[in-house]
DNA sequence: CTGAAAGCGCTTACAG
DNA sequence: CTGAAAGCGCTTACAG
């Protein structure tokens, strides 16, 4: 350095002498391959109009050079990067993990990368954070999870830079765009027939917080499926809670104190499920002899409560993995941006039976 | 395109007309501070070699434009990108969740991403496919997660390739490597404490699979400080698991089976923990009255189960903090990298009582 | 089907 | 303290 400037990201420190394998670059290639470099970006742009000859040569030159393409070169050049930003608010550890791990099953070997991008769904700067998010990386997609996904200005701040979207949520967003819906109705409709063949009428429901479109989705699915069973929820049989462990035991608590007393919970997610179970412990109630109840997630939780939880299996992954290819996959122009629904279903274990008598 | 190829990263659709605003490059802010880029470039890089007022001058235009410096040009100027990966293979996922998020505190605002490549311990290709992901991205640092953090190979890969890395293990590694210890070996020794002050003496020990460094340390920090209470543990009275909840529920019952029965037993992780509480539950013996359980790690498994599990925890996100500190800090040529201590500890709930009679 | 020139937005190496 | 030139590894826009 002429200048000795001080070194903000200052050259690799030498405290080894491995040697750094150089990479090739598209001149190596070309110079090898006795082509020019516009030919070799061809064959990586899989472009048609290269002679097959001369793609299978340096196709095999690149494969012995071990040569990649730098996808920052790349991203400069095309302004545009190879990074999926996976962008969320609150959803529990093990959902996020099977997103990530499902987009990262068709992301792998596709030269692209994904980063994560947890935010605080109630900051005054939510939308100008993911924007600046979006815009600075030049990402290539998002993936947007629940309840972010439900956001309009989210959706309207991604569009105006044109960054592609894959929206994760319960319901069809308005607009033109790509998504993954999970038919939460059908499912909780599974639970309210689920429970009524075992015999129960007397059912108490702890939704998740207003502001979801999940829990509306869950609510709607149970209460018109026990409707169509001739089974009508009373309001008081019915309690908001906030999809935490907390509002589970509190939930329970009002449900349990009824008289009479239901003799099933259908908590709407799995950690309210497990706030049932500790205030039925505490009640003395025997789970499922006393009182049956059924979670939602299928998280790790659920098959390690005891008993073990009947609840509702979302295959996240698969979610993950649909979002991805929905943001890798050219669409057409004029073609509508595809929806892809799946439905989660039941998982019968051992927090129900029939109710006694 | 004047020849109509192929392309794989095409335009933005067009289904919408909405405006991107166009970002300003350092071009435009030197044009219009009347100075040149390298003036600019030694400003985005915090060269002192600015005088004051030109500084103050371009900084503030910056901020006015809302100019932010693309990380894609730096880094292919610089051969070194912004991206930190997160590199593990299986831990549960809300370790991983708290170390994403930990990391994410310090890097947001840095200008550096986080960048997750989960993978599998077991692959032929394990170390190559780390490998090849540091290099082709440009890593500017990585994460390493136990048991992975454990591998010399890999550390070994990483060196060959100047990749600076932050290890998290439970024993100081071999070289000069940044790490974070946590001291797993003391927090065990808290639980064997803990148990012989409630009065046990009869009490069993589910570990973890031999393979992790944690497992040896948990379990010699547990034998060590009950012998220091005068309780020797036979050898049947430890059970190798593997981490899992399945190897808990089995380790219980090879426990609870013995004459006479242990009044206590460690497992090593709240998975596992949760294995003996089903099994416990099976065979009817109460928790804490008849069998006192401890977990490891205190996932939100632990505070859910009934009766709540008394467990120990660790800061995981801090780790997370401090890795990501140990990657961005420079570390001054000559200086021996640093190694932050965390020590986990005891949290206790309502598993554990004096053993009967 | 192929290539030479210019450019993406930055930094390095050199010069003053 | 400041700047002009060359370069990082690719792609675009043109030309043939």
């Amino acid at each position: 350095m002429a200048d000795r400037e001080k070194q903000p990201l200052p050259a690799p420190s030498n405290r080894t002498d491995l040697p750094v394998p150089v990479k090739a670059t598209i001149n190596d290639i070309a110079r090898l391959a006795g082509v020019s470099k516009k030919t070799v970006s061809r064959i990586i742009n899989e472009s048609p109009l290269v002679r097959e000859g001369t793609r299978d040569k340096v196709l095999a030159l690149m494969r012995q050079v071990g040569y990649v393409p730098d996808p920052q070169a790349r991203g400069l050049a095309f302004r545009r990067s190879f990074l999926i930003g996976l962008v969320y608010d609150n959803p529990h550890a093990q959902y996020i993990v099977d997103i990530q791990n499902g987009a990262l099953d068709v992301l792998r070997g596709s030269g692209f990368e994904l980063v994560v991008h947890p935010c605080d769904g109630r900051s005054a700067n939510l939308v100008d954070g993911i924007l600046r998010f979006a815009r600075q990386q030049k990402l290539h997609g998002v993936i947007l999870l629940p309840p972010l996904s439900e956001s309009p200005a989210i959706a309207d701040a991604m569009r105006s830079i044109h960054c592609r979207c894959a929206f994760i949520a319960s319901i069809r967003l308005d607009g033109d765009v790509s998504m993954i819906v999970s038919n939460e109705r059908a499912a909780a409709a599974e639970v309210a027939d689920h429970l009524a063949s075992l015999g129960h009428s007397e059912i108490g429901l702890i939704t998740g917080p207003s502001d979801h479109r999940s829990s509306h989705e869950r609510r709607a699915g149970f209460v018109d499926a026990l409707a169509r069973h001739g089974i009508v929820l009373a309001p008081e049989r019915i309690v908001e809670g906030s999809y935490t462990f907390e509002s589970g035991v509190t939930g329970a608590e009002v449900l349990l104190s009824q008289i009479p007393r239901p003799s099933a919970i259908f908590a709407c997610n799995d950690e309210m499920a497990a706030g049932a179970y500790r205030t039925a412990h505490r009640r003395d109630l025997k789970i499922p002899g006393q009182i049956a109840i059924v979670g939602y997630d299928d998280s790790p939780l659920a098959a390690r409560l005891c008993p073990p939880l009947t609840t509702v299996r979302v295959a996240t992954r698969d979610i993950g993995r649909h979002a991805a290819v929905l943001l890798l996959d050219e669409l057409p122009s004029g073609v509508s941006a595809p929806t892809i629904v799946v439905t989660p279903r039941l998982v019968t274990r051992e927090s129900c039976r029939p109710p006694i008598g």
